[in-house]
DNA sequence: CTTAATGCAAAGGCTTTGCAGAGAC
DNA sequence: GTCTCTGCAAAGCCTTTGCATTAAG
């Protein structure tokens, strides 16, 4: 059984060329964090732990402008669960999630046993960017 | 064919009592303009159908209390498909949507023939909040 | 008079932007 | 030298909050 999804910052080097992506130190950083911790991520999330420990790597704004660009590229997908805030998901399978309102936590939904049908089509022109289920929740012990 | 759905200040109004909320003339107005034009709205797209014609009649952060009194009471619901705002619809049904990134526009997808299956059983304890369907699309003429 | 709701302005959180400086080739 | 990327700080939305004023019973 499997082996840990290790992702080195040479994997990340790689993937960034794959997506087109000029791999800087700083968006190798982010997509190697990313990637190796599979969990869903804020921009705030990401900025902190890059730079924690006193060590300072990434400004905010290269945090910012990098996700976006490997949104766009591909890399990782924006998850819009939160109102306030986007985050960040390394898996770009199909899949959907949970949101917590009360943690404002984001849990993956395994997509391979959900199915949705009776969908209707795209309005004329359109092109199709994503589908999305969430599935919101609250905690116990929310007063 | 059928009526139009006309929605009075008195159907508001009883609407607001239904639903244990006191009926003030500025949560009135909210609610008869969210409830007669059946379109999502933001809080700045409800301020400013409310106070156009140089008419004021309500406040921003009364825009904003309502619309937050008016999901937790069940009498519109919270859509959370574009970063950055929050739309608030006046259909209540179970429903999805499509959002147009080019346009920011949300449309209403029909649920009565969208069907869900598969999907995991809630972590214990959480309650259950609502599912949400948003199909991501981009209209023609985005550059 | 007491309680509840409104409105203004200030503050807050998340994100984007302008532009100077640093880096890559 | 040219082009790209980064980082700081400022600015921009959207939304919430504090508190005085007003309305309701």
């Amino acid at each position: 059984m499997g082996m840990t999804a290790m992702f080195s910052d040479k994997d990340a080097s790689s993937l960034l060329r794959q997506h087109d992506i000029n791999p800087t130190p700083q968006r190798i950083r982010i997509t190697a964090l990313l990637k190796s911790k599979c969990v869903h991520m804020s921009a705030e999330d990401v900025y902190l732990a890059i730079n924690r420990k006193g060590k300072y790597l990434v400004s905010k704004a290269t945090v910012y402008n990098t996700l976006g660009l490997l949104s766009q590229h591909g890399v990782v997908r924006e998850v819009i669960a939160d109102p306030g805030k986007v985050f960040y998901d390394p898996n770009t399978e199909p899949h959907h999630h949970f949101f917590d309102v009360t943690t404002g936590e984001l849990v993956d939904i395994d997509a391979s046993r959900v199915r949705v049908t009776g969908l209707p089509a795209l309005p004329p022109g359109a092109t199709f960017e994503g589908v999305e289920i969430i599935v919101r929740l609250r905690s116990p012990k929310d007063k």
